[in-house]
DNA sequence: GGTAATTTTGAAAACGGTTTCAAATATTTG
DNA sequence: CAAATATTTGAAACCGTTTTCAAAATTACC
């Protein structure tokens, strides 16, 4: 339990002072070769690590970018965290996580322990904190937000092409002959999903379909509630063919109702879902699903925030949505 | 962009000093209820926040504890990942995450980020990191590991009950008539996956079963690698009527090759997988597995390393695994 | 060789807290 | 009421780094 060596142990044994090093250090001015080497010498020799706690209270920036998430153990959110990561890659800034678990408490918890931290800039990972607080925020330190709109910071927040996504989803659909094609929505309140459920109802009605109120059951997001939602469907005894959820996690949670229920995927009834996350390349059979690349908003995230640091403008791209058809859509049987 | 407010701050609105301000803020000492009062006052006014750099500097501690892990975006760690966060909570501690994605040299860069930041304690999830190294790292500061082996440091290793598990499995498998099982193994370097494959041998001799070598194909723990895994016993020929998977995420790829080969799950073919993951309810049919609570291994490694912080042994239990009985396994057919 | 311009260096202050120590104030006690 | 004790307070040092500023050493120039 040997205390860790200091600038002043390096300075010492290279013969030189404080700042000598510190320059070496962060290459900051000039230093005579020779006792550059001599520094770097001792570094090498103590193992000196520079204790960053210190840097950053000095130099007043920590180089840590804070992360609000919900979860950490959802797919959603570590793709999200994982494009973060690449994104921050090679900057010097390193991420920081602390989880809201969906609870307003606990999220304004997390926030304050990342603001105490110091960090340099933050990224909002969905969430319910209220949107002047978030401006405020922004006003002190750079600010971008993911799966989720603040009022008045738009140019902040990744926006996705839901609607087109879920139009084409659809569309889809109905190029395959299906007439009777049921949605299960997100919550309301979650932008995503509204602008998911009117690229639903546009492309029905471009198609001459009617929209059945009846068809739509409203789910929050996870697998169970897609199960229960499909359960409601059912017991509302219309016909469909086809049902489109409004992500992927509710889309796995129908298919496992369907599958109790003994209706074949994609024989009978086909599915389509929103995300493509990872997982969805290996349920059985592979889902047919909207892919909005949480690795690429994550990325482009970190990339605004790097530019916002760089006093340049966020220039967030839109993130397109893509049709990825695998084997839950088939034609309908005639 | 107006400077954070600082004790001085603090100290000139409330008329006391600086010392005064602290005391407060942390407890430390007794100080007047008037300025106390005044203290507060001034605090809630400015709105002010404690530097937690600035006090990790001065304490010497920074209340982080450093976590090792290799990939955000697996459902393993993130589930991992959110019970070291569970078991931290309300401790004071803080985790900060940073990913080695199973690389050596992105994980030697992750550790050094971590102990720069002088993280007060390390959590390594799995990894490759030389022992030699994680050894003269916990004689600088406390360590725990979950997923991975550290040769003489067995007490701070989160050891799961594997062999004991695929016993089961294999079991369960032989008692519904199975007597060809196929095993898909883990990473040959990797303890778990020889204790697992260990579990299945001693299952098999113990019901008087031979071990057929050409039942046995290596994998890596990816989906991918079980589907390919799949592939390579199909090709080879050899009968069997059930997979025991040494974890799920391989089993996920094998039950997509099944259902490729148009081979039916439980039917034709039981399936077993590792780990009981939160997807392996809702997959078509539900998974059967055994269960090692990711989460449960996150807390303990939590609270393990809480104790180390405390001055305590680490008093790390031994993980029970559970037979998880689903839908994927059935009696062989007559 | 002496002066001017340049490079290299170290002392000291700063970052924002906590803590030690001794002084100042308040409370008991005889 | 004085002395002894207990409580409350602020000045100053410290944590480990960076940075400013001016001094010292080196080099260039006439």
């Amino acid at each position: 339990m040997s205390k860790q060596p200091t600038v002043s142990d390096i300075a010492r044994l290279a013969h030189v002072s404080p700042s000598t090093v510190s320059r070496v250090l962060t290459g900051s001015s000039r230093v005579h070769p020779a006792k550059s080497a001599a520094v770097r010498a001792a570094i090498e020799q103590l193992n000196f690590r520079p204790n960053l706690t210190a840097r950053a209270l000095s130099l007043g920036k920590s180089m840590v970018i804070g992360i609000l998430t919900q979860s950490m153990m959802s797919q959603f959110y570590g793709e999200l965290a994982q494009g973060i990561e690449e994104g921050l890659a090679g900057s010097g800034y390193q991420g920081v996580f602390a989880s809201g678990h969906w609870e307003s408490l606990d999220e304004q918890a997390a926030l304050d322990i990342l603001l105490a931290r110091q960090v340099d800039g933050l990224i909002v990972l969905g969430g319910y904190h209220p949107d002047i607080d978030l401006r405020a925020i922004n006003k002190q330190i750079p600010l971008i937000a993911v799966g989720r709109h603040i009022e008045g910071l738009e140019e902040h927040c990744i926006r996705v092409e839901n609607a087109s996504g879920s139009f084409q989803a659809v569309r889809h659909l109905i190029d395959l002959g299906h007439r009777r094609i049921a949605h299960i929505s997100g919550i309301p309140s979650h932008l995503d999903a509204c602008e998911r459920q009117r690229g639903y109802t546009e492309a029905l009605t471009s198609a001459g379909l009617a929209v059945d109120e009846r068809l739509i059951v409203e789910g929050n997001f996870t697998e169970q509630s897609g199960l229960l939602a499909l359960e409601t469907l059912l017991a509302r005894g219309s016909h469909f063919t086809a049902i489109f959820a409004a992500n992927d996690q509710m889309a796995y949670g129908i298919r496992l109702g369907l599958y109790r229920r003994g209706l074949r995927v994609p024989d009978d009834i086909s599915l389509v879902g929103f995300d493509d996350l990872l997982g969805s390349v290996y349920t059985t059979p592979p889902l047919t699903t909207v892919r909005q690349s949480m690795l690429e908003q994550g990325r482009q995230a970190a990339c605004g925030l790097l530019r916002l640091l760089a006093n340049e403008p966020p220039a967030l791209p839109s993130i397109t949505t893509e049709l990825v058809i695998r084997e839950t859509t088939a034609r309908v049987r005639g």
